[in-house]
DNA sequence: TGTTATGTTGCCAT
DNA sequence: TATGGCAACATAAC
């Protein structure tokens, strides 16, 4: 669930909460892993007293940056969420750690699958990020020329190709779905057949679904919620993802969606407007 | 009631 | 190095 947008709306609606606060206290509830490998006793020692001056993002990370240079790296992986609440409110379901503010509320980490991390980070690194994240998909860093070097010579499915965060940082599989649909373009096509054209598409179109998730508050359909509790209203936006299980409707043309596998992850596609690779081109409507 | 799928990533084998 | 499969975990849906 949480993608490049749902994890920047869980950014923007801790910002006012957080920037300014500092720590009193840190509880762990029921699993320990959730700071990584980290003692629980040493980790509480760091964190204590430590004032928020920041929270940036860096893909799907979220990064807490403290008075002292270190800081905490936060992913949610599936299930993970992040939000406040008054330091009295009843542990939330799923919570496996509580951070105590000066200001009488808390910031709680919930998490139903356990594969989100709360980690701290010292000050000598803080970089652990760079070198296994490729450019922010909304910076000018993102052209097309730096995708078709990047897709040069790939033989995996682009698909494939777009979830790697080595490549583009922060598309997952469900604005990977509908950027490829947008772009018509079959998530099965090796990453180097695909041509310029097709290639300078594709990063409008990743660029432009990643700008509607963040405008909408990201995309609810089960757990995910921002830094408030809220949901996103972005799933009514959706062209494609969750629409093939049902035979739903293609929006454009009206051939039935399906799902396929690619990447390893179910996708959502039409077949007509996204044609299978080596297939003759789609008639244009 | 058992089986399968779920938005992510890292590890492992080929 | 590139690629693909699978595990980590808990729950909902079929």
């Amino acid at each position: 669930m949480p993608e490049l947008p749902e994890v920047e709306t869980v950014r923007r609606s801790l910002i006012p909460a957080l920037v300014s606060r500092s720590i009193t206290g840190v509880t762990l509830r029921d699993f320990p892993g959730v700071i990584g490998s980290m003692d629980f006793g040493a980790f509480a020692v760091l964190v204590q007293d430590r004032r928020i001056e920041d929270i940036r993002r860096r893909g799907k990370y979220l990064l807490i940056d403290f008075d002292d240079g270190s800081g905490l790296i936060v992913h949610l992986r599936m299930t993970g969420s992040l939000m406040t609440s008054p330091a009295e409110a009843a542990p939330i379901r799923f919570e496996h750690i509580a951070f105590w503010l000066d200001d009488g509320n808390s910031l709680r980490f919930a998490d139903q699958r356990k594969f989100g991390r709360i980690e701290f980070r010292p000050p000598e690194n803080r970089a652990p990020l760079e070198g296994k994240l490729g450019p922010e998909p909304l910076t000018s860093s993102f052209t097309s020329a730096y995708l078709s070097r990047a897709l040069a010579k790939r033989t995996a499915p682009i698909k494939a190709m777009i979830l790697d965060q080595r490549i583009i940082a922060g598309v997952g599989n469900i604005y990977a779905d509908e950027a490829l649909f947008r772009s018509r373009i079959h998530p099965l096509t090796p990453a180097g057949q695909l041509s310029q054209q097709k290639i300078a598409s594709l990063v409008r179109s990743i660029k432009t679904v990643l700008r509607s998730g963040i405008e909408n508050r990201g995309t609810t359909f089960s757990s995910y919620r921002d830094g408030n509790g809220e949901a996103g209203t972005n799933q009514e936006s959706l062209r494609v993802y969750g629409r093939g299980r049902r035979g739903e409707p293609c929006p454009r043309c009206g051939q039935a969606l399906v799902t396929l596998v690619a990447g390893g992850r179910t996708s959502h596609v039409c077949l007509r407007c996204q044609p299978p690779p080596n297939a003759a081109e789609a008639p244009t409507p």
